[in-house]
DNA sequence: ATTCGTAACGAAAACGTTTTCGTGTTGACA
DNA sequence: TGTCAACACGAAAACGTTTTCGTTACGAAT
């Protein structure tokens, strides 16, 4: 159980100094070319690395970059630290996770642990409770902490930093004109609370649609559910809802969802009351996770690409961290700023399965 | 976009030392009151954070453990970080993960960047290849080096170190013995490769539980996968080969699955050829994720309770860490090896659902 | 013989902490 | 008046690097 071997072990037991060592194990031409062989030979022996946390310390940068996400058994996020941890590594970075668990002061005291030096930078995705409280302070402070931040998904206008989105509203209104153009009346809307912008605008996608349809919306179509319980083992009264909601609702023929589950939920209710899918009534979700490549029938869906979020995330994160080194963007104009920081959208794609015709 | 302030510059500006200062923040009775005051007050207002990067320096330990897993975008071991996160933040502790993709050499790479000082230990599940090539110096290399490493779920006779593991054995023993307690006389099996050591335990307990019975095995009624094509879109061969299996062996009146995709396929292909489950075959899988809970009709399955194994594994690392603290181990008797690294199970729990009568 | 250049190396600072060990200034007491 | 403890604070080392700036010695050039 030997300890980690230091330059300066190596330098005692070669007897030459400190800097000989660093020197000759860099190549540097500085030190003669007997000294290195010795050196070089000696330190690959004993298996020398050069220990990262004082390099952090000397170079003040870290070469990790920090995520804080809501929750991470969650087939969205998890592709989206798929797509981080692959580009931060081939650029080599290192990530760190901090789970804020969908919690306000999760999310601060995370972000405080890590904000402390041991990260070079955020990536995250802002939890409800913080969306419902819209108190962004804590973003704002760490950016003008000179540390860059990276949303993803869940963004907010209040942040001034660079952020990934998906087209939520265009991806909303591609579901629903697939469901008019395949003849469906009545579409229902499943969703969640306003306050998550996604919700918003995957809405508003849906609204869009019906009227380029010329088809009036109807409110009674739209179930709204209260997320907040959407936590675990709240199955059956998701289930119970959206049976309600079916039954006061006979003339639906098309549901459009905004995640998974909302709609293989759906399908699962319908067909107890004995529709068929998808020619009775056809479904469309969002989100291309696991639920849906397996549902019975396979749903159709739109799909986020959350790993492309995460690499184009983890590349304007970086990128904006290396253009920083240079040292060139000491001050920014106040009206340089809107140029300065960049909104990537991701596109969706309608992935057509057995739930719709 | 100020800089994060520093101990030194907080000593300028008030014209202490940088001891003082640090000792005032710390609240030692060896600084007067005025000082103390003046200086936390400052402290405050300039909202100072100890360099997290120097203490890890200084103090030899970063309060950081690095994860490896073969795969994020999987139920199980995104339920295991979620165990891991929550008892390291708990305790005091980061986490920063590594993905090996299942690749032998990206397990290597990412041990090496980690272990260069930016961690105090690992928490690791071991990928398939490394499985394969049986080649574990790297794991018994780090620990020599004194950082220790707790394994989970994939683990090996070779590394000596605390381990995590669920008892697959039994689980299987327990889904098979209720398929047959239920009926079913020709039980199938869908598993994997057998060099992954948890499908092979599992197949122990399917065989063991037909013994039980006084049923002999029927080699005809195993299905191996390949399973280095379930990485993604090979859906379809999967589909193909379990019907196959179907057509091959019409006996079948009950069926378990090493895991979940193939528990739902099965189910999925059954049906298309005109079985109803449960009452023609009964289906038991194994890990009990989203999919089992939400297909049609949903799966009885082993649970395996991931988040738990994380919660132990990161018990289990933080205990050893600080334990090594107070520097009394710093020898190990060989003999005292064998006591030394626990191992601990966590028991499965088949939770009934509507695949099984 | 003096100067100069160069090759080969070492000393020291710096990154930001904590902690040990001084050190100077009081006030009290003999 | 001299001694001593207590008090309040500072200097410096240490953690492990990299890098800048010496410094030495030696051969060549003038």
């Amino acid at each position: 159980m030997k300890r980690k071997i230091t330059l300066k072990q190596i330098a005692k037991e070669l007897d030459v100094s400190i800097s000989t060592v660093s020197k000759a194990l860099s190549g540097s031409k500085e030190i003669s070319e007997d000294t290195t062989q010795k050196i070089q030979a000696f330190a690959k022996l004993y298996n020398y690395r050069p220990n990262n946390i004082a390099l952090s310390l000397k170079n003040r940068k870290t070469k990790t970059i920090g995520i804080i996400i809501p929750e991470i058994v969650h087939h969205f996020f998890s592709t989206v630290i798929r797509g981080i941890e692959l580009v931060a590594n081939k650029r080599g970075y290192n990530v760190i996770v901090g789970l804020s668990n969908e919690s306000f002061t999760k999310e601060i005291i995370n972000m405080e642990m890590l904000a402390g030096g041991s990260i070079d930078g955020f990536i995250l995705s802002i939890s409800k409770e913080t969306l419902l409280k819209q108190d962004y302070h804590h973003f704002n402070a760490t950016i003008n902490q000179g540390m860059p931040i990276v949303l993803f998904d869940r963004v907010v206008n209040e942040v001034d930093c660079d952020k990934v989105i998906v087209d939520d509203f265009k991806g909303a209104l591609k579901a629903v004109k697939k469901l008019l153009s395949t003849g469906c009346k009545n579409i229902a809307l499943i969703t969640t609370m306003d306050y998550v912008s996604v919700g918003r605008l995957r809405t508003q996608g849906y609204l869009e649609a019906l009227q380029d349809g010329k088809i009036n919306a109807d409110t009674n179509l739209i179930l709204k559910i209260d997320d907040s319980l959407d936590v675990e083992g709240h199955l059956e009264v998701l289930e119970k809802e959206i049976e309600q909601f079916f039954k006061n609702n006979k003339k639906i023929d098309g549901v459009f969802a905004v995640n998974e589950l909302y709609a293989v939920t759906a399908m699962k209710v319908a067909r107890k009351l004995g529709f068929k899918i998808p020619d009775d009534i056809q479904v469309i979700g969002f989100t291309d996770g696991v639920l849906s490549k397996h549902a019975t029938p396979s749903l159709t869906t739109v799909s986020q690409h959350g790993q492309k979020m995460g690499e184009k995330a983890a590349d304007l994160l970086i990128d904006r961290l290396e253009l920083e080194e240079v040292g060139s963007s000491e001050y920014i104009e106040e009206n340089e700023r809107d140029e300065f920081f960049k909104t990537v959208v991701i596109e969706t794609e309608l992935i057509e399965r057995d739930s719709t015709k």
